[in-house]
DNA sequence: GTAACCAGTTTCCAAAAGGTAAGTGCTTTA
DNA sequence: TAAAGCACTTACCTTTTGGAAACTGGTTAC
């Protein structure tokens, strides 16, 4: 999903419409999809959030991610105030990817879309 | 994101992780965001959850989708079975979306990311 | 002194997602 | 009888995302 701002531009409701809750709950979830939606970038922040700080921790602790992806997305991530980037003044120089307390914000989605996979992967497996 | 199958190869978790949890987390959140993730799957959903159930009638209500991509997406639900067709032997033939009793399942997922969303549109707008 | 680790970047490429525009076959409305 | 609506499909194209592999420039361990 491109991002052009940092708010989706969801054109105006339709007129007439006796359904305009509708937009209420579109306009907000897409705004959130913008900023998370995508293969990595959850996987990233529960990474981050289990204490994977390192960029070669983090690459190894999320399966099938590459330097190239994981570069990107964590630059993304920095863009939008869910990670911090610090780096320390030693030899050689340490890098540390952190959550930010915005970060901690998106803890009950991920927790509802842990509970939804979870169930969801009981069922196709047919419980 | 691709879909090969109705669940995410997540590979082995790295051995002599001290923080195995997180694949306990990351993996899930896959498979979740493997059904649910790209522009479109959730809008659609509640779109029809809001009693939008014919094709025009969801394509209006969602700003900008075009016919082609709602069609599109509209069968990736029905394979996840989210959505049920219901075609209406009428002159001429009436075709009807709505949402299975599984996708009702979603509702904590689709309110976590509205409430989310809205306090991000907020904050990016500087409240 | 060479192999390995760190934190990435670069190049090249394929696949997936998404947009534009037009068209199809049917029916209903003005 | 022409215009408009319904439920789509098709062709073509651009953008985005993702993957493989090599490489950089440093440091540390053996």
């Amino acid at each position: 999903m491109k991002s052009t701002g940092l708010l989706v531009d969801c054109g105006a409701p339709p007129t007439g419409d006796s359904h305009t809750d509708c937009h209420k709950v579109i306009m907000p979830v897409r705004d959130a999809l913008d900023v998370i939606s995508g293969k990595w970038k959850l996987p990233i922040i529960i990474a981050v959030s289990r204490g994977h700080n390192r960029f070669r921790d983090i690459e190894r602790s999320i399966p099938k991610i590459t330097s190239k992806v994981l570069s990107k997305e964590l630059k993304d991530l920095e863009t939008h105030k869910l990670i911090r980037r610090t780096v320390y003044d030693t030899q050689p120089v340490q890098v540390e990817y952190t959550l930010t307390p915005y970060a901690a914000t998106l803890e009950s989605v991920i927790v509802a879309l842990q509970q939804w996979g979870l169930q969801h992967r009981k069922k196709i497996l047919g419980k």
